[in-house]
DNA sequence: AAACTATCCAACCGCTGTCGT
DNA sequence: TACGACAGCGGTTGGATAGTT
C-alpha cells in the first residue's frame, strides 16, 4: 500500500479561502517556488504540499491568463492535441498564461464536444489512446519519443519549478520554435530529425510558440 | 418559485520519473 | 543497484452555477 503523501488528518482539504491564498502568495513571494512538502508547515498552511503546488500553479501565480479562451487559442490546442494527444503540460507550455488543468478543462468541456459535432475524427485520431490507462511510455507516439536516434527536442513548457532537477523526457523535447501542422494529422515514419527542428514526410510542422504569430501567419495564409 | 438537469472548473488521487543516498 | 522521497502529470470527482422545465 502506497504511503499518503501527508498525514490526512492535519490536512484541509476542499475549496481554499482568501486568507490560505494570502499565506501561499506571501511565503512563495518572499521564498520563491520549490520545496513543495515542507512549503504548508513554513508557511503556516494546513494543507498537503501538492495542493498547494497545484493552487499556485493553477490558480494563484500572476502571469496566469485568466478568462475564456480565444478562437486561436482554441485553434491551436486542437492542432497541439493532435500532434501530442493528451500531454496537457506540454500543451499549455505553449500556451503562455494557461495551465494544463484549463487547457484540460477546456479540452473536455468545450473541444472535444465541438469536434465530435463536427464529426472530425481529430478526437481519436491524437497520438494516443486517451481510454489508455495513463502511462508514460504510451503518451508519445514511438516516433516521436526522444531517444538517441531520434534526437527530437522539444522546448519545455515554461517552468516555474525548481530548476535543479534535471530536465525529464517530455522536456527535453521541443516542438521546433517554427512549426505548424498543414498536412493533417496522420503521422508517417520515416522521420528525420534533428536538433531544433524536424519534418515528416506528410506533416508540415509549423506550430509557432508565439500564439499571436502562429495563428496570424495561419489566418492569412487561410485567406 | 421550485425542482431537475447540464455544464464548468477547482481540487483531489494515484501513478510515474528523477534524484539523492 | 536498490530504495525512498519528492515533483509533476493526467484522469477523475464533486460542488457551484446556469439553464430548462
Amino acid at each position: 500500500m502506497r504511503k499518503p503523501c501527508c498525514e490526512k488528518t492535519e490536512i484541509t482539504k476542499g475549496a481554499w479561502s482568501k486568507q490560505e491564498d494570502q499565506k501561499l502568495i506571501d511565503y512563495i513571494q518572499k521564498h520563491g517556488e520549490g520545496c513543495w512538502n515542507s512549503l504548508p508547515k513554513a508557511a503556516g498552511l494546513r494543507r498537503c504540499g501538492k495542493s498547494c503546488r497545484l493552487r499556485w500553479i493553477n490558480y494563484l501565480r500572476p502571469d496566469l491568463k485568466r478568462g475564456s479562451f480565444g478562437e486561436d487559442e482554441e485553434d491551436l490546442i486542437i492542432r497541439l492535441h493532435a500532434l501530442l494527444g493528451n500531454r496537457w503540460s506540454l500543451i499549455a507550455g505553449r500556451l503562455p498564461g494557461r495551465t494544463d488543468n484549463e487547457v484540460k478543462n477546456y479540452w473536455n468541456s468545450h473541444i472535444r464536444k465541438k469536434l465530435v459535432k463536427m464529426g472530425t475524427t481529430a478526437t481519436t485520431s491524437t497520438a494516443l489512446d486517451p481510454k489508455k490507462p495513463h502511462h508514460r511510455d504510451n503518451k508519445v507516439p514511438l516516433l516521436m519519443q526522444p531517444d538517441a536516434r531520434n534526437p527530437i527536442l522539444f522546448r519545455p513548457p515554461a517552468k516555474t519549478m525548481d530548476q535543479k532537477r534535471a530536465p525529464k523526457h517530455d522536456d527535453e523535447m521541443d516542438v521546433s520554435d517554427s512549426m505548424s501542422i498543414n498536412g493533417g494529422n496522420q503521422l508517417q515514419t520515416g522521420v528525420i530529425m534533428s536538433n531544433k527542428s524536424f519534418c515528416l514526410p506528410d506533416l508540415n510542422l509549423d506550430l509557432t510558440l508565439s500564439l499571436q504569430l502562429a495563428v496570424g501567419e495561419r489566418h492569412q495564409s487561410d485567406i
